[in-house]
DNA sequence: TCGACTTGGTTGTCGCTGCAACTAAGTTAG
DNA sequence: CTAACTTAGTTGCAGCGACAACCAAGTCGA
């Protein structure tokens, strides 16, 4: 690897070790919510009846269903939402935003938006925006093929 | 946030989601070892002696005393480092790569650099790379206004 | 229509990391 | 010199996520 590769690497290890951890911790200290339980809430607050199937849940979050069941286990317990059966399919479970839920994540997004503007956005010009859009779109189809992740945030984030 | 900045910061995040996944899963196949332990004895390999204080790896590694200690000790179990007392502060313990440890990591190095090119680099072209590095290293510094991160992997990497 | 296979989801266990508490060693002010 | 403080490191506990095993419901072929 020659140097700009190099650091190009470097760079975005770096990212993907500091960046989680930033995030998890402006969203506990300001809503008592980690970054991953504010993507599920998010995705239900603008998904139709507040509603998502666990399994298109799961895929909206770039998650396993495993991991999303405790999680959604956990947000069931703290009144945040609700687990119906699916009528349509009796395996399926859906899942439900509360209104606790709802005024929860409505209330931690100003605040989240505000930490990624001053962290992210606003440290970069219209160029390396448009850049790292493009880079981050290669990058993620090389990564998840399949392309399920992260057309939820949307106006959200 | 507009289009480009919410499609910036999507793509951003998703990064951040699926590509330690995907270092973790290569090295762990290939080599048994971790990203994070990777690190470790890569930034141990390329010190003086193969030697570095415990603090300073933490550093090196963007990592805090507590995780290292805890991932030294098993490496330390399998053999991979050991931990010497340092002459000069009694306090401090100095964390030496083995002959095993030595050969392990220059084995898994290839594979992970290839792992690396197929997965990142060579999906870019020297523009990407050059502002993918300017980019990481804007933010890097807002998230770690330190800067004691990712000196090391340097020649592996 | 019945057996084999697939899909949706839950549960249990294990391993790793964060955090707080703690020990030990070094430093500094009086 | 010694009491107060800081620094280096370890340990224990708790929480989260991966994975495998499992159950239940749906599908499909003969």
């Amino acid at each position: 690897m020659d140097e700009l590769e190099s650091a190009a690497w470097l760079s975005l290890v770096g990212l993907t070790e500091l960046l989680p951890p930033s995030l998890d911790a402006q969203l506990q200290t300001d809503a008592q919510l980690t970054h991953f339980e504010f993507q599920v809430l998010s995705t239900l607050r603008f998904a139709p009846e507040q509603t998502v199937q666990s399994k298109d849940l799961a895929a909206s979050t770039n998650s396993t269903l495993p991991r999303l069941s405790h999680v959604v286990t956990r947000l069931e317990q703290r009144g945040l939402v609700r687990k119906l059966p699916c009528p349509t399919d009796r395996r399926a479970t859906n899942v439900q935003l509360s209104d606790d839920g709802r005024r929860i994540v409505i209330r931690a997004t100003g605040g989240h938006i505000d930490h990624v503007r001053r962290l992210v956005i606003d440290r970069l010009d219209r160029d390396e925006l448009a850049a790292l859009a493009k880079i981050g779109t290669t990058l993620n189809r090389a990564l998840d093929p399949s392309d399920r992740f992260a057309r939820h945030i949307r106006d959200a984030d």
